[in-house]
DNA sequence: ATAAAAATTGCAAGAAACAGCAAAAAAGAA
DNA sequence: TTCTTTTTTGCTGTTTCTTGCAATTTTTAT
């Protein structure tokens, strides 16, 4: 067996499962653990893999150390900063809850003057630290599974506000089931957010495009832009482009 | 189970749920608790977690004052320890804002059967993770500097409630000045919450005794019970429990 | 206050990595 | 072909890394 067929093999297996063990090559391959590790090291030098104790894993799998954040959170922020680009002076908006919320909530910027309602303790807690805006936290039964208000009193509080513009999170974004969640009080809250607000935004993670849960939130076709970590123009996004207005 | 492995799957719990538990990982994972400690210890190290009591918090849902342990001193946990000694099955009770009610609601036994009420997100969150009781979160126009909810909204919802118990901590307790406060919109609330409440519970660390703050909430004949780090005896209270009908 | 759960520390067994060396294989030259 | 040189491979002993265990301390729950 040459030694470039080994090569060949060894990155075919990183890139198919992410990662390869000294010993798993090794039986695989009917060579000494010290050939493989060679082998390992020689790749790792061309750059093309990185090698960790007991094997090695795809650079793409790889986490630099510099990089303190963790990779769903990079993602997350970028989808914070596109949303909050949409904040404009004297807007009033109304918060979801979740963790690309409490991004965007510490993405706002400092002179951003506006009215800010929210259902997410953690989320107005963030925005009132990091904004000179008002910021209002809707008040009610607190779920502590989701970490944000539910009940008939912050449905019949969100039925007395006109806002602008509803910022929510999604947990699940389909072409089909539309947005979707797996709370059902969750759910029901997000409707009427939807409601209280002329515009709908939706950020969701790639990774929950083309996922379904349980419980439905709204078409598609209610939304009025979805932010992405993508670029708009991405082909995951395409058929997403003929229903929804906006891409961001 | 390369370690590159693990830590990653540490990384996508941590971003999907939040937080994960060092014992639910244990499980996950197949290895031992020393493992997934040193492995949670690096990640902290990285600096792409928290790591708490138990197990790690995503840095996002990680908030610097959600963690007051570094404020919790030992006279502020007595108190709360003491104050928590009133909380019934099936009682109402209203909760201030501040640290020693930060302690209390941390206190509060799982198996409390209440509703609590509370201005506070910060005391709103704690409570709800750590009991099974009902927690309401009066919502309202959050002020930044105090952490609580302030605003007509806050008051004209208390005008509806009708609590058993109302458990406030003190900025200033005084025989001469009674209770005060330094913030005016704090004192608004303070005095409406007693109000709606049939007995009070005044707790204040004895460094507050004999102090007085610009704003007025309340006369000390108002309060039902001053709850201090003190022996009810002692020399420093002696002549306030000529006032106040209860000391503990 | 007491008991239970979790964290920390030190330690030892096992696995993996490393370095040097020698045998085997491959390549090139006479 | 045969000999020499170079490269590759496998082996050995040593070192480093990882993991789990036990004892102790700290934290949390009751």
């Amino acid at each position: 067996m040459l030694q470039q067929e080994r090569h060949n093999i060894i990155l075919k297996e990183i890139n198919l499962h992410g990662k390869v063990t000294t010993t798993g090559l090794c039986r695989l391959l009917k060579v000494s653990l010290d050939t493989i590790r060679r082998d390992l090291t020689e790749l790792e030098n061309q750059g093309s893999i990185v090698k960790v104790h007991g094997g090695a894993v795809s650079k793409t799998f790889h986490i630099p150390f510099q990089q303190p954040r963790v990779y769903a959170q990079e993602e997350k922020k970028r989808i914070a900063e596109k949303a909050v680009s949409l904040l404009k002076d004297d807007m009033v908006a109304l918060l979801g809850g979740g963790t690309i919320m409490l991004e965007l909530a510490r993405l706002i910027p400092r002179e951003f003057k506006g009215t800010l309602f929210t259902v997410s303790p953690l989320v107005a807690l963030e925005a009132a630290e990091n904004s000179r805006s008002q910021v209002i936290l809707l008040g009610g039964r607190l779920s502590a599974e989701s970490y944000i208000c539910t009940g008939a009193a912050v449905i019949s509080q969100l039925q007395q506000i006109r806002a602008d513009f509803c910022f929510l999170g999604s947990n699940g974004t389909s072409l089909k089931g539309g947005i979707t969640e797996d709370d059902w009080e969750v759910a029901q809250i997000k409707k009427t957010m939807m409601q209280a607000a002329d515009k709908t935004v939706m950020m969701s993670i790639s990774e929950k495009i083309e996922v379904v849960q349980k419980m439905k939130v709204c078409n598609l076709q209610a939304i009025d832009c979805l932010v992405t970590e993508l670029n708009p123009g991405d082909k995951r996004l395409a058929r997403y482009s003929k229903v929804i207005k906006k891409l961001l």
